[in-house]
DNA sequence: TTTCTTGTTGATCACACGATCAACAATGCT
DNA sequence: AGCATTGTTGATCGTGTGATCAACAAGAAA
């Protein structure tokens, strides 16, 4: 009896719909992860009838890896420039140990853990995982081979150390995403493992600010 | 034609059958993972009634959470008795390591993220997987403990540093599943960032047998 | 106003899933 | 031999999925 039901949604450019149905993907896949991307979920959103989601997607699997690539691309980006902001590489390899432990991007780890899983079967969503897991690795990469230069680090192979940071650090939001609790001074302790590893004195990486 | 379909199974103990199920379970789990794990699935391995299946379990929720449960429980304790085959806590961490970094073991590796991502919507599951997460963090913490009590390690925080490292394995197994070339030297990367976390000199965990 | 373009609907198809249960048949017991 | 127990079947139900497409109607063009 309420307002909510509408008989026919307002007819609008195919851009704009188009825009209308990627954000309700995000949103939903945000919130109940990539599993939850159903026509019919989407469409219910959108406040559309299922077979016009369908209609501006060529399938499902599409649908499925361009919303996780445009939600994972858009972290991405936001982080890197986060780091810009920052003097030099040790300020910002600290920075980003830091920021990508501290919880607030859950949602996008759940994200990045199901999509490992999904591209077994969507070979689509492989391709896209491995390329956003590229762009990760270079925002890395970048971070040593400036430390490299000043002789802040010493890394011989700084690709393969970008990499491992990065393996590190998705299995430590992994982990949180199923246990919270039982796990304290995560960045300090993952900042000591990365000393390790680009061999820079115990300690330089260790936020100042704290936990 | 062949004698590949057979009219009626032939009758079993209701223990006899019930182990074959779940021994198809782990077969079907470790080959195409824990989604694969259907009434109609497990059945037609077993040669079998889809009926018979769901007369043997609960519910299928409980099914996945045991056969979870199973297959990592065997892994771990695998694992730990290797362990014990060595002689001080430098030489059991590096085999640790080593261990579960040679990529024999990437099914099992399939199916704990597999079990990330399902526990959202099972909470058997989820609490199986929270059981099994502690126990693979006593045996990193019973290893680093006994390093502390030796002087070979010094860690303030046994517990948290056993959690940090096992997060670390998982996210590096998780990674190489998606990506396995531009990784190089993955053992002596992560040897040289435990050496950082427990504060053992650099190269003391580093395998002295090479990749 | 009339016509045409095209965004939108919603019913429908084939398929797969978990779950259920009356009917069946193999086995052991009397 | 006849009987009782019980392991097993397979059809069936309700639900959910992706995909398809003829029919509809809103808005622009004539």
């Amino acid at each position: 009896m309420s307002s909510t039901q509408q008989k026919r949604a307002v007819r609008k450019s195919p851009a704009e719909r188009a825009a209308e149905i990627t954000e309700a993907a995000r949103e939903i896949a945000l919130e109940a992860g990539l599993t939850a991307l159903t026509l019919r979920n989407i469409a219910a959103r959108v406040g559309v009838a299922s077979g016009l989601v369908a209609h501006y997607q060529p399938n499902m699997d599409a649908l499925v890896s361009s919303t996780f690539a445009n939600i994972v691309a858009a972290e991405t980006q936001e982080v890197a420039g986060l780091l810009s902001q920052r003097p030099g590489p040790s300020e910002r390899l600290s920075l980003l140990v830091e920021t990508l432990l501290d919880n607030s991007r859950l949602d996008v780890t759940a994200i990045w853990v199901e999509a490992w899983t999904l591209g077994r079967r969507n070979e689509t969503l492989a391709a896209s995982v491995r390329d956003q897991m590229d762009a990760w690795q270079n925002v890395f990469q970048g971070v040593v081979e400036e430390g490299n230069a000043t002789g802040a680090f010493n890394v011989t192979d700084a690709a393969a150390v970008a990499w491992q940071i990065l393996g590190m650090v998705d299995g430590l939001n992994a982990q949180a995403l199923v246990r919270w609790d039982g796990v304290n001074d995560r960045g300090t302790h993952l900042a000591h493992a990365v000393e390790g590893m680009v061999g820079a004195a115990r300690g330089s990486l260790v936020s100042k600010q704290g936990a």
